[in-house]
DNA sequence: TATGAATGAGCATTCATTCAT
DNA sequence: TATGAATGAATGCTCATTCAT
């Protein structure tokens, strides 16, 4: 029974939920302090600065990606079309919840101007490539599946972005569903 | 033969080389106004706001779109996947340009919470699809057409993403091929 | 008839008082701009930041400095230790204006922080020193010129703490009256 | 033998360091705190406010400078001139130390502002006077001594500023030896 | 048209201090 | 004794915007 006042993970999790709303730049000390709880000050006990927050947001969604999502691929009791709708469902359960993707938006606001980011977030993708790969693998040649593999991310981190533009899930689902039936 | 010092053009395509490589909020208008050579004050005999510049830049991209690259596809001399090859080339060839796409980029970072973007922006894509819709349908039936055009756009988008994650401009051209080749 | 309602040159004097009463780091912009009639923001229209602020500050006591006390130096209608008691004469009168010397206080409070404010004042205590050996030489070789100018120097310095500690201008006074006696 | 983790004395010893380094004002609690290895919080365990920690460690210097370099005043084994350099190379071996001297510099930065500090201040420079008033009283008239002790504390003061400005070490010698050969 | 001074709110961050644990 | 979370004011500075000139 534990009586935290302040978790960091609750603090994370917070933010990240605040940082998809409004984006990087757009969210200030003052935002992030008053989605917690807690006084701009206050804010500095847990954290050096606004870039550190970002960091610990953007690693505990890659934390949990790899875990929820990505392990999958190595589960030998599923058809390798289950593990491409898993992942695929995964990431875009997380995309469906917050509205936007935090990977894209990041790369896309900040990429080419916060070094730190940028090497998290090629790690992200890096990561769901990898992935992919290994799935596509069962079925295409090596060349083929590398291939296969960055074109579904792109599918849907268009699909992303074109859902927000038109505030639309059904269009991310049709990517993914696209995604799978091309398998 | 007018011989102006600023004029509201030059303006617009300086701005919009900053939002490029800025964005949208963590450009000033100080920034703004020191790229054009203006002191900030002057900005505003051009623009009431610096969400107006923003306007003003997202319809004179859409504009030049249209001019450039849209307009294309109603010309009857070209066949339709030399049509689908210059759009694709002349939407790529700006994006390589500034390294970005300030459609997509400000789709992800404002279009949720500013409403005059998100209508504009909204038009873009929608002539971006009608567009690709026209050429797709000299090949396949309309719902075929519209779910192609839908997807190439979220191909395309995806891809800028990754060129920008990678710093990378052959991600884009490959996907631009991509596009072409499976037409 | 000037109709000025903010110079530059009137910023200048106000914090050179309020660095003169508060010291640097005890000063905070809100110090400033309070004494000044202005807004903290306001302040950033003529200095880009607190350090330049103190810069002008140093800048603008080290011309004066130059102008009305060590100019005489060169005067030949005034006797060598005229010279020597109109030079004391000058730093102390602004010593015991504004109860404190400036110089000395920044090179104890910052010179090993702030490099900049550093080499300003060397160059300050340089032509303090310089002027001094010149009139030493009318009456000393040059090495014992030299020996003598360092010590007077720091002998005006050392009253001007005594001053600060006792709150009593006459030690200033006698110290000059010690140094032009010893001539 | 009391093996104490943290002792008072030590913390002075570290925080007299911090602020011959930084001085008052710059010095924040957490420059403090991280230089004895506490924690900020721990440090009011210690000392009432920062005040305070500054007053303890202007009292230990004062003990110490009279412990150290005054009580030789009323050794009658040594000779006048011999006690005059040991109170000045005492002095000057605690300046070159930390390259600066804290009553100097604590008189010039707070004496007008922090009372407590000033009377702290004054006794420290009562007694340095006191001492040197009774070494040159084995030479000199009373009043001429008085002068004498003033003035070589003057010129010491003066010495310490311009060693700090020039970051030269020899600067503060020269003016001891300057002393000690005029008695 | 253009300036540049001025505003007042807001920025990220740091301050000295408190206090339950 | 020591922690570390929390405070609330203050730090230096930037923001978008206004407006007399």
């Amino acid at each position: 029974m534990p009586i935290k006042k302040t978790s960091l993970e609750d603090l994370v999790q917070t933010c990240k939920e605040v940082f998809h709303r409004k984006g990087y730049y757009n969210t200030s000390m003052a935002d992030l302090a008053q989605a917690c709880g807690l006084l701009k000050g206050s804010f500095y006990h847990y954290f050096p600065g606004k870039e550190d927050i970002m960091k610990a947001v953007l690693r505990d969604s890659h934390t949990k990606l790899k875990e929820q999502a990505l392990s999958v691929v190595h589960d030998e009791d599923r058809a390798p079309k289950e593990k491409l709708s898993w992942v695929l469902g995964c990431i875009g359960g997380q995309v469906s919840m917050y509205k936007s993707c935090l990977y894209g938006n990041t790369v896309l606001e900040t990429s080419l101007l916060v070094p730190d980011f940028r090497s998290i977030l090629q790690e992200v993708f890096d990561d769901i490539q990898a992935a992919l790969q290994t799935i596509y693998l069962t079925k295409y040649t090596p060349e083929e599946s590398k291939k296969r593999a960055m074109s579904s991310t792109q599918q849907l981190q268009g699909a992303v972005m074109m859902m927000k533009l038109y505030d639309d899930v059904a269009i991310l689902q049709e990517a993914q569903q696209a995604i799978v039936d091309e398998f």
